[in-house]
RNA sequence: GGUUCCGUGGUCUAGGGGUAUGAUACCUCGCUUACAACGAGGGGAUCACGAGUUCGAAUCUCGUCGGAACCA
């Protein structure tokens, strides 16, 4: 390559054009034949809202720079792409879309508009993952609303409910009544708001024993409003009808005389009785509660722990229920309005106040949530807790600490999981029930996926029967995507064990409780092992004020903003300069800084293209004429290596990105290519040189594109290009370290060639000498250990500094020196003076510099019995001229040289 | 209410028993045969607060305050 213009400056806009080479030329497809060891990836199915956000960016950024690391590592990377179609928001948009309620049309015609709507955002997010450099094999991406999934989901269901693990039953479910539909606890939100706490007098029974609440009932209102039973605080009197039992603290004492007796709950008139759990805050209002069914959480739990028995008040709709009685039809709202003026009327309701509490709301309509006792499937979670820990402590978590929340939720479930849905676009639940005997009846595993709504069951049930009522709920959407890294693998497929576990689950900390558990839960339950080895976990995505982005917040910054101004691989360092785990803020500045370093790497390859391309230069040719800071810069590029592939193993981002930065910009440009110029511009430097020159100059920029190529793709193409035209960067091999080059004697004798230059330079600047007009004469003392190291690298240095004449000498020049601080190094007196520390620093504080100066000649301090070495001590000294010829002294900052210069 | 993480120059950040890394912004100087969208230099931090352990704490322990995320 020679002819080739090469623009001034990096144009991002040429992204595209590689995105279209990568496409073409078919360079991420998964192999799977096992020539090569597989590294397979468990990608997050993403819900097809129509648009990539900078969350996303995170998430797929670390997978996809781990993706293009393992494949330069020689690994058959299984890197695909799924879509977790269904659910809820999608409904709501539908109707949105198309005006319409999802009752009012045929809920096959319902499912079309969704699947539309979802095709069509799949389109749209897929190009945005090209575009962002993803390099997916979409050969094998997967779609959840597809027959193939479903048929997937549906044998999972089928496999589970054989192995009694799934099993029907009547539960008490969050329920969303205008929904209409069970919803989970990653569903509910929740919200603090105000609320009255209602103090309602219980009076006491007539009666000292009731065999049941049903016909305690009959007998109607008995007690006065007036005589003093229990007074109970409670914000939810519409539930009175709803009440099973009283609770208070076993040890509150205004209680304990009342404990195991009844009393008649107004209006409903039901005697219920008084009973002790160690669960119920005596602080909290009365210290005495109503059980309702089921009013919050904690009912449900002393519902069950104390049998109290169950009241249905409430419908699917949130419409009281006959059970209600004088309230039968209204709904919740409207009830509690009539149960308080009611109460009043009678004389039970003592007091109202406010109090603080805390609603859990349908997470997409707002609406309130009530808990109802619905025939729902379960998943049989608590049967598999052990397992699942075991399980997730056998995983590589990074962070490590978020192992500790799956733990944690694992060892708080209370409830199975409820796995089904009151609606239309999801998996259908594959049962039918024999219309006559009741029997659950399930498909043939060849007969799936079954709509049981339009499918009928092959056989007759074995009462005779052919009359079949279809299960018209759904499953959870988890259900779906629980199974991805079974799906990935080809499960159920005999060969799937070649691609599983997966090697790494990517996702974000949102989702451990959900994503995280389910998919551990499941692979234990239908195949017995953990889904994936390694779990990588990132963090949130925050707008520049440091809240979560958010629309209401209008924090909110769209990728393809970022994207037009600063290109991809801008975007990409951004979101690799950041840890697993690790929340992440947006930041202009942080783009900006990205493409900062771009354009100066840009600028460095465009200075040496003009040098290398003239000739071919191996690494034989020039192994015996390295010069030493082509050695030195050398071995910091095979130390870069190493500390780079130690991070992108280990997943450490941000330390691979930085020292690349590090390198390139500081040691790359700002010294090597300072150092090398005279040896390319001036004749008398021999041809050997020049060659080792070029060598390094070319492998320096062409190992470094590669190092950095997972993190930019497109930009590290767009260079590689000249070197290999035919080539991808992609299809490379990580480059191997050369042992030899690690040289680390060669490292730090350049750094202090590299610090010398330093120190003239600053000179020269500080003196306002322009650094192209040469320096007459400089004589350098220093110790004969500098001595040696600096007499191999004085052609690098006068020609570097353009310096006429250069002499290392060993002493001092005729100046004298004078101390002008002595402090302590506290991390070595430290450890050896331990108690008797104290001691020396007021020493040192209250002895004058002079008088330390004098004493100092000596090489040691005597301080009563201690001995003090100068070694303990960091002193700074100046230098002072002392003969009249017109020199400039400089004392060099980090060694011990002394500089004369003559302009 | 529970779980987890985090409080370090104006702002962002690294580090994690011996007074602190870097970026950005700011100030000064310099067009130096790739880059002034660059380079060199400078100022600027009682490492949230309180107690404990230690010769020594930003770092370890406990507590307080503040922030965030997830969950009930």
């Amino acid at each position: 390559m020679l002819e080739k213009d090469i623009p001034k400056d990096y144009e991002h806009e040429s992204e595209e054009k590689w995105k279209k080479k990568w496409e073409d030329e078919d360079i991420y497809r998964f192999i799977g034949d096992g020539t090569k060891p597989r590294y397979v990836i468990d990608t997050p199915p993403p819900y097809p809202t129509g648009s990539i956000h900078l969350g996303h960016v995170l998430n797929w950024t670390y997978i996809d720079i781990n993706a293009r690391y393992r494949r330069l590592k020689g690994f058959d990377v299984l890197f695909t792409q799924g879509w977790d179609c269904h659910g809820l928001p999608t409904e709501v948009k539908v109707e949105e879309i198309h005006n319409i309620k999802k009752n009012d049309i045929s809920k096959s015609e319902f499912r079309k508009y969704c699947i539309d709507l979802t095709s069509e955002n799949i389109e749209l997010m897929k190009n945005q993952m090209k575009s962002l450099g993803f390099s997916q094999d979409w050969s094998r991406e997967f779609i959840t609303m597809t027959p193939e999934y479903m048929e997937k989901t549906q044998y999972s269901f089928l496999k589970m409910y054989d192995d009694n693990l799934l099993y029907q039953g009547i539960h008490p479910v969050n329920w969303c009544p205008r929904c209409e539909t069970a919803i989970a606890f990653a569903e509910v939100e929740y919200e603090d708001n105000q609320t009255f706490l209602n103090y309602v007098n219980f009076p006491p029974a007539k009666e000292s024993y009731y065999k049941d609440i049903e016909s305690s009932k009959l007998s109607g209102k008995e007690s006065s409003p007036d005589d003093e039973g229990v007074l109970i605080a409670t914000t939810r009197p519409e539930l009175m009808s709803a009440c099973v039992g009283v609770v208070v603290s076993p040890d509150d004492k205004r209680y304990s005389h009342l404990i195991d007796k009844y009393v008649e709950v107004p209006l409903s008139c039901q005697k219920v009785k008084i009973i002790a759990d160690s669960e119920v805050d005596p602080e909290f209002g009365t210290g005495a509660v109503m059980v309702c069914t089921f009013g919050d959480k904690t009912d449900v739990t002393w519902v069950n722990k104390h049998e109290l028995g169950v009241i249905e008040a409430i419908d699917e709709k949130g419409i009281m229920t006959k059970e209600s009685g004088r309230f039968e039809g209204l709904d919740l709202k409207e009830c509690k309005i009539r149960s308080i003026e009611e109460l009043e009327k009678e004389g039970y309701l003592l007091k109202q106040e406010n109090v603080d509490q805390n609603v859990g709301k349908c997470w997409r309509c707002k609406t309130p949530i009530e808990i109802l006792v619905k025939k729902q499937w379960f998943i049989a979670v608590r049967e598999l807790t052990n397992k699942i820990k075991d399980a997730v402590n056998d995983m590589n978590w990074v962070p490590e600490h978020m192992k500790s929340r799956l733990l944690n939720w694992a060892d708080s479930m209370e409830w199975d999981w409820c796995v089904s849905r009151q609606r239309i676009f999801a998996t259908p639940i594959p049962v039918w029930y024999c219309a006559d005997c009741g029997e659950i009846i399930l498909p043939d595993v060849e007969d799936l996926p079954v709509d049981p709504i339009e499918d009928k069951p092959k056989k007759p049930c074995t009462c005779g029967s052919n009359d079949f009522v279809p299960e018209e709920d759904v499953l959870d959407t988890w259900m779906d995507s629980s199974i991805s890294p079974l799906n990935i693998a080809g499960w159920p497929n005999k060969n799937f064990k070649d691609n599983f576990p997966s090697d790494i689950r990517p996702q974000g900390h949102d989702i451990i409780r959900t994503w995280a558990f389910y998919t551990t839960l499941r692979t234990l339950a239908l195949e017995g092992e953990k889904p994936f080895k390694d779990i990588v976990i990132n963090g949130m995505v925050f707008g520049e004020d440091g809240y979560k982005m958010s629309k209401s917040r209008g924090n909110v910054i769209s990728p393809e903003k970022v994207i037009s101004e600063y290109g991809v691989d801008s975007l990409r360092t951004w979101a690799s300069n950041s840890l697993p785990g690790s929340d992440l803020a947006f930041d202009w500045k942080d783009i900006k800084y990205a493409y900062k370093f771009l354009r100066k790497f840009w600028n460095a390859f465009r200075f040496i293209s003009m040098h290398i391309f003239n000739e071919e230069v191996t690494y034989e040719d020039v192994s015996n004429n390295l010069q030493p800071l082509d050695k030195w810069i050398l071995s910091k590029l095979n130390n870069l290596n190493k500390e780079v592939d130690e991070s992108f193993e280990e997943y450490s981002f941000a330390n691979t990105i930085n020292p690349i930065q590090k390198f390139i910009w500081h040691d790359f440009c700002d010294e090597y290519i300072e150092t090398v110029k005279y040896r390319l511009y001036n004749d008398d430097v021999s041809n050997e040189s020049i060659k080792a020159a070029k060598y390094t100059l070319k492998t320096v920029v062409e190992t470094s594109l590669i190092l950095m190529s997972p993190i930019t793709p497109f930009f590290t193409e767009e260079i590689y290009q000249y070197f290999e035209e035919d080539k991808s960067i992609h299809n490379c091999n990580w480059p191997e370290v050369n042992e030899v080059l690690l040289d680390e004697l060669a490292k730090d004798q350049g750094e202090i060639a590299i610090n010398l230059i330093g120190d003239i330079r600053r000179f020269k600047s500080s003196s306002k000498i322009p650094l192209n007009v040469s320096l007459e004469n400089v004589k350098v003392y220093t110790n004969d250990e500098l001595k040696n190291v600096l007499v191999e690298f004085i052609e690098d240095i006068k020609g570097t500094l353009k310096i006429n004449n250069l002499e290392i000498e060993t002493g001092k020049p005729d100046v004298h020196e004078k101390i002008v601080s002595v402090t302590p190094d506290m991390s070595k007196i430290g450890p050896k003076f331990k108690n008797d520390v104290g001691k020396i620093i007021a020493y040192l504080n209250s002895t004058s510099l002079d008088e330390l100066a004098s004493l100092l000649e000596e090489d040691e301090l005597i301080i009563d019995d201690l001995i003090l070495s100068k070694d303990y001590l960091n002193i700074e000294k100046d230098l002072v001229e002392s003969s009249g010829q017109k020199v400039d002294i400089v004392d060099s900052q980090n060694l011990d040289i002394i500089l004369e210069i003559i302009r």
